[in-house]
RNA sequence: GGCCCCGUAGCUCAGCCCGGAUAGAGCGGCGGCCUCCUAAGCCGUAGGUCCCGGGUUCAAAUCCCGGCGGGGCCGCCA
């Protein structure tokens, strides 16, 4: 059921009418949202207005006789043929839809159908999740519960990247103190936060190491270049210092014992290479430290409300299984002239392959495109040859109608030249499945995010300090503190998922603290805190659900807005789920917990008369239901006091 | 150099896909509202060359072309 939809038929019908009149075809004419003061719905007759000089005597003529349901006779002012709702029927079908739908409300009269594989977070395991794997999560996590709501089937999946050098450089510091991490998780502390600070420090000194070595081949040859390298060397002792005061025993211990490893970086290498032949000692150590950091992941996304169906290991996927090396095959055999050799590097022309079979609009693919190059010199794999693989193999495995991978922008080219190499394999259908749902990065004002430097802000971190704010603002409303704290999480948790959700994703977020954690209008807290008091008043009127109810004569206009507002839920969810824009829906109910707040200062609901009682309480039940609906499709909390 | 994204009020952003009337929100300013359903609220007010220049159109923030400014990507890294 969606109400708004049944005005856009009306409002067909009669400028279907008007065509019939004519004698011209207007089924092609827009119908638009019309400015306020001219109604509702409005749709522009300018061409046709040139012709026929009398349109507003023939549209009169036609309302005389025209079977309104919903909508008031329409008026012709300016070349528009503007049209209002007939408030007391629509306000009727409006509330009695919410009623009678309850939590289905707002989803689409045809369900969507197949099933979505929404592959989203993958942050890499070897520290916490910061800001940035933030807005990847809870896209994709709204995403899924979006189309979800809509009637789609629907799969998570985490892609864990557990080959490659990074992830050993965690496994040598891991390994190297192993016993005092233990130590710190058995006190409390998160693993993947410990984690973090065992791989920063790891890669640090290792780096510093190379750099040193440079410097004894530069010293007496350039002085110049040998200048530059100390600053860059300085750096890496600061990033150190920083690392120093976040565990200092750790730290220090972690350094002593690189000390006496005189290549860090072939050690690592070493490590990547037997984790890769599957070398059981090596495979064990590297999954004790990432199981670690996965615990760490779960915790913090449990407490944002975002769950996985899957864990995709990528080793397990792609390599042990021969899936990496099948893919290869194939693609060489299908796009063989396309394939370019040097020694074992291959080389997979995309640029070429994409302009020769015009893929450029088929395939959305940039204009630009880089050549792949798939192996290197030694024969192993790289990682976009293994996230091709991973491609294929959630296909062969899933058949998902889309698979939306959750990626930065900034992996456009790597991301079309997967759907490019699809195509060139021969799996034409699945390239054009394939969705890679971009989005900008978040970047905090003067900070240089980095994993390998330990420079970041961990998602856990934001919920504690937003929690911490609203604990400090609502702690007088609550007697039992454990209720305050479940209650401050809640809005922490509300307003970092709205505020992240607000800006649709191709616009880079630009971090402030204040403005993630506003707790006023147009945040996560504030539709709560409307969600509270509509819930209330229905508790105070003693309403659990309204049986009957009949409409006043005449409503006022916050109550007209209201139930426009509500009855445009189900078109605003239909093209969220169309346009994957989670952001369309909170704009939306931003406007509904507006519009409800002004009603609420004006109305009085409990200790108002009959009819205006029964109609209020109606109108209070289907914005909570509403709300609910959609708070439960944005992941923000709902609460029953705050 | 090539490609992608962005440029709208002091600040953060909707609106652009699919062109319609006097361009919208929030924050921050300023001025008001708690004997009454939770003031995380409400009401009022100020604030704009929609980056610039052309073009298409009855009509352009929106579509097309050309610039300018900002971010990103163009690896035998992930």
């Amino acid at each position: 059921m969606n109400p708004y939809s049944e005005l856009v038929k009306e409002v067909k019908a009669f400028v279907e009418e008007l065509g019939r009149r004519l004698n011209i075809d207007l089924s092609n004419v827009p119908i638009t949202r019309a400015q306020p003061r001219f109604g509702y719905i409005s749709v522009p007759l300018h061409n046709v207005a040139r012709e026929f000089k009398d349109l507003d005597k023939i549209v009169k003529e036609i309302a005389e006789n025209f079977n309104f349901r919903y909508l008031n006779p329409p008026e012709y002012v300016n070349g528009f043929l503007n049209f209002d709702i007939e408030p007391r029927n629509y306000s009727k079908l409006v509330i009695d839809a919410v009623l009678s739908l309850g939590e289905s409300y707002g989803r689409p009269e045809k369900p969507m159908e197949g099933l979505y594989l929404i592959e989203h977070t993958s942050a890499n395991p070897l520290h916490p999740l910061h800001l940035g794997h933030g807005r990847n999560a809870i896209l994709g996590d709204t995403l899924a519960r979006l189309l979800k709501f809509c009637g789609a089937n629907v799969r998570t999946h985490f892609y864990l990247d557990d080959c490659g050098d990074q992830v050993s450089y965690a496994a040598l510091g891991f390994s190297l103190v192993r016993d005092l991490v233990y130590e710190r998780i058995r006190s409390g502390r998160k693993p993947d936060h410990v984690i973090g600070i065992v791989y920063a420090v790891t890669c640090t000194v290792a780096e510093i190491q190379k750099l040193s070595r440079e410097l004894e081949k530069l010293k007496d040859t350039s002085p110049d270049k040998y200048r530059e390298v100390i600053a860059e060397r300085d750096d890496l002792v600061a990033a150190l210092a920083e690392l120093e005061q976040k565990d200092k025993e750790l730290v220090l211990k972690l350094i002593d014992e690189l000390r006496k490893i005189p290549d860090i970086e072939s050690e690592v290498k070493k490590i990547t290479r037997l984790y890769e032949e599957g070398d059981e000692n090596v495979k064990r150590l590297v999954r004790e430290m990432i199981n670690l950091v996965i615990k760490g992941f779960e915790e913090t996304l449990t407490r944002l409300g975002i769950t996985f169906d899957s864990w995709d290991w990528e080793s397990e996927i792609t390599i042990y299984s021969g899936k990496v090396y099948e893919v290869l095959r194939r693609l060489i055999e299908r796009a063989f002239p396309y394939i370019e050799r040097v020694g074992n590097v291959i080389v997979f022309r995309a640029d070429k392959y994409a302009a020769d079979m015009d893929l450029w609009d088929k395939l959305k693919l940039p204009r630009h495109l880089p050549k792949v190059t798939l192996t290197r010199s030694d024969g192993t794999t790289l990682y976009i040859t293994r996230d091709l693989a991973y491609a294929v193999w959630c296909f062969e495995k899933f058949n998902p109608t889309l698979l939306i991978r959750v990626i930065a922008a900034e992996q456009q080219h790597p991301q079309a030249q997967i759907r490019t190499m699809l195509y060139a394999m021969g799996y034409v259908d699945w390239a054009q499945r394939l969705v890679h749902y971009a989005y900008e990065l978040v970047n905090i004002p003067g900070v240089k995010m980095s994993g390998r430097r330990g420079r970041y802000v961990a998602l856990d971190d934001l919920v504690d300090e937003a929690k911490r704010r609203v604990m400090s603002m609502i702690s007088d409303r609550f007697s039992d503190p454990k209720e305050l704290e479940k209650v401050s999480e809640a809005v922490a948790v509300g307003a970092i998922r709205y505020s992240l959700l607000s800006v649709s994703p191709n616009k880079p977020i630009l971090f402030k603290w204040d403005k993630v954690l506003n707790l006023k209008q147009n945040s996560g807290p504030f539709i709560q805190y409307t969600y509270v008091r509509a819930k209330s008043i229905l508790e105070k009127a003693g309403v659990l659900q309204v049986l009957s109810y009949s409409v006043p004569e005449t409503l006022g206009p916050e109550e007209v807005e209201l139930v426009k507002y509500i009855g445009e839920v189900p078109e605003i969810i239909q093209n969220a789920a169309r346009d994957l824009r989670p952001d369309y829906v909170v704009e939306h109910v931003n406007k509904i917990a507006l519009a409800f707040n002004s009603f609420y200062e004006k109305y009085p609901v409990i200790h108002a008369e009959e009819p205006y009682r029964g109609f209020r309480l109606a109108l209070v039940l289907s914005v909570k239901r509403v709300l609910e609906n959609v708070m439960n499709i944005l992941g923000i909390p709902v609460l029953e006091r705050m």
